[in-house]
RNA sequence: GGCGCUAUCGUCUAGUCUGGUCUAGGACGCUAGGUUCUCAUCCUAGUAACACGGGUUCGAAUCCCGUUGGCGCUACCA
């Protein structure tokens, strides 16, 4: 006779979230978003987000991935209230370490005592033997598991070292309701004894993930749903321990395009890496959020506030989402947008300040102004910007606008020139540039007029506004670049044919 | 293989619970047009989807069953 395990929310406790990751690689993209919603939910809930890492995978966990897990989730400003300390190397809080490899003593204390109430058991079968055993099954069509030799000590093997202990797994049916998922239902008899410790000092993930979530008093477990199949073995767990079963919420994953496990061959997976790439945390947030959530209505650009206001854990899609660099890429545009110069200033500055890269503030203002809107990512403004600061290299034929002659483009740089010259250096604004080019400009084609010049000052073929860049450049440096122009025209005519003809 | 999850435009999704208002809405991308000296921005328009097959019903994207596809787990990793 099956007996069945239902979860039952039980009297509502405080919230408490965890973002429980491993250090033993750079944040992943998908632990961020993880971590987003986590982070959500406690504001929403006036609840508590705490960080745990766990590391007793002492082969894999390395301290400097910790030290990058924390830091970006700084840059993205999903702080947590309880967890380890950047930079301090002691984790030490109101529940003892938030590091895994320091708790070894609490996971102790509840193996002994499922030992001791015959809940587990060690287990002196070699690895070896259970390799021949799961081959065996799998020949035979079974779903392999352990066999349960031990279980009972029926054959101590005494002349043995103990090589695992083993739990005691109920052969029920497991129920559980996620909040995303609804009612999931598992077999448990299809799990067989599950290694819960490789010895009393080295416990697995599944054990020790069950010690602290209840030792921490965690109300809601929200993580990827790679754990979903993990959760069933939890639950049986908490049940012999005589924990609460927090409430769970599995999350899709994000794929990559050809909706497989995202991978770095596909896009960056790694979150800092981002950062690297001139892409701004609060864009990062939205878009990670948009990936298996949409707020009510159709605006989709949300800064962390908004998103706060809006989240809501029971509309998490259910399926996984396609991870898309271009949307990640307008979103950052959007963001950038949004950003008030002041703030773009001194994200700038201090980007010009890593490369060596001398500008005065009223100056970088400037740039910031007419170029905000051409920016996609903060890494753009550099190079987007390099022709203030030296007028590029260029051939004459880009001074050609349309399929005009050297001779006229030379007419017309001539008219540039005498207009700015008219002008006085106080009155040189982007405005009056504009007026006084306007002067000169043939009604027909202002292109005339402003294409060359364009490239007069700005040495590319797809730049901001001619008056914009004179304005910034100065009257002086503006005449300069004009007059350079007229002599690469010059120059050209003298050394080639006439190719007008 | 077994178990579990899942399925709306190329992608992210709204709509599904509480069938009709859905000739399926928004966003990204792409295409075209407008603004414009160029690029970008901005504006307008277009493109394109209910996986398949049954059933229930006057009526199904929506409910039920099946099939197929995708993903996850199946470790002395997490």
């Amino acid at each position: 006779m099956l007996k069945s395990y239902t979860m039952n929310p039980g009297p509502k406790k405080p919230v408490r979230v965890r973002l429980a990751p491993s250090p033993t690689g750079s944040l992943h993209i998908g632990t961020a978003r993880t971590a987003l919603f986590n982070w959500l939910f406690a504001r929403q809930n006036n609840g508590k987000f705490i960080l745990r890492l766990e590391d007793t995978d002492k082969e894999r966990s390395e301290k400097k991935f910790e030290k990058e897990i924390q830091e970006g989730l700084k840059w993205l400003g999903l702080t947590w209230d309880e967890g380890p300390i950047l930079n301090q190397d002691s984790y030490l809080g109101e529940f003892g370490s938030y590091r895994q490899s320091e708790r070894i003593e609490v996971y102790k204390k509840y193996l002994q005592k499922l030992l001791d109430e015959k809940k587990a058991y060690y287990c002196y079968c070699t690895k070896e033997e259970l390799e021949a055993e799961r081959q065996a099954m799998i020949a035979e069509g079974l779903s392999p598991k352990y066999n349960g030799h031990c279980r009972n000590q029926i054959n101590p093997k005494s002349d043995r070292e103990p090589q695992v202990i083993r739990f005691v797994t109920s052969e029920t049916k497991i129920e559980f309701t996620d909040l995303v998922r609804g009612k999931v239902i598992f077999d448990g008899s299809l799990f067989g004894d599950m290694v819960i410790a490789k010895n009393l000092e080295t416990p697995l993930y599944n054990f020790a993930v069950v010690v602290d979530d209840e030792e921490m008093k965690i109300s809601h477990v929200i993580r990827g749903e790679d754990h979903l199949s993990n959760t069933p073995k939890q639950i049986l767990m908490q049940k012999a321990l005589d924990f609460e079963t927090p409430i769970y919420a599995h999350l899709p994953l994000i794929l990559a395009a050809d909706r497989s496990k995202l991978s770095k061959r596909y896009a960056e997976t790694s979150l800092l890496d981002y950062r690297e790439k001139g892409y701004l945390s609060s864009a990062l947030l939205n878009f990670m959020a948009l990936l298996g959530w949409h707020p009510e209505g159709d605006e989709e650009v949300m800064n962390l506030q908004e998103m706060t206001e809006k989240f809501d854990i029971k509309k998490i899609q259910k399926s996984g989402a396609v991870f898309s660099p271009e949307k990640l890429t307008w979103l950052n545009s959007q963001h950038i947008k949004n950003l008030s110069n002041q703030e773009l200033f001194s994200i700038l500055s201090a980007e010009l300040k890593k490369k060596n890269i001398l500008a005065e503030k009223e100056f970088l203002l400037k740039l910031i102004e007419i170029e905000k809107n051409r920016l996609k990512t903060i890494n753009d403004f550099i190079p987007q910007t390099s022709l203030f600061f030296e007028l590029p290299d260029y051939e004459a034929k880009l001074l050609k606008w349309k399929d005009e002659t050297l001779p006229e483009v030379e007419t017309s740089l001539l008219k540039s020139l005498g207009a700015v010259e008219k002008m006085s250096e106080k009155e040189f604004t982007a405005e009056n540039i504009r007026e006084a080019l306007d002067s000169v400009v043939d009604s027909t084609s202002r292109g005339q007029i402003y294409w060359p010049l364009r490239v007069a000052l700005s040495g590319q073929k797809a730049s901001p506004d001619p008056a914009e860049i004179g304005s910034i450049i100065g009257k002086k440096e503006t005449e300069k670049r004009i007059k350079l122009a007229i002599e690469k025209v010059t120059n050209t005519r003298e050394n080639r044919y006439d190719q007008s003809s």
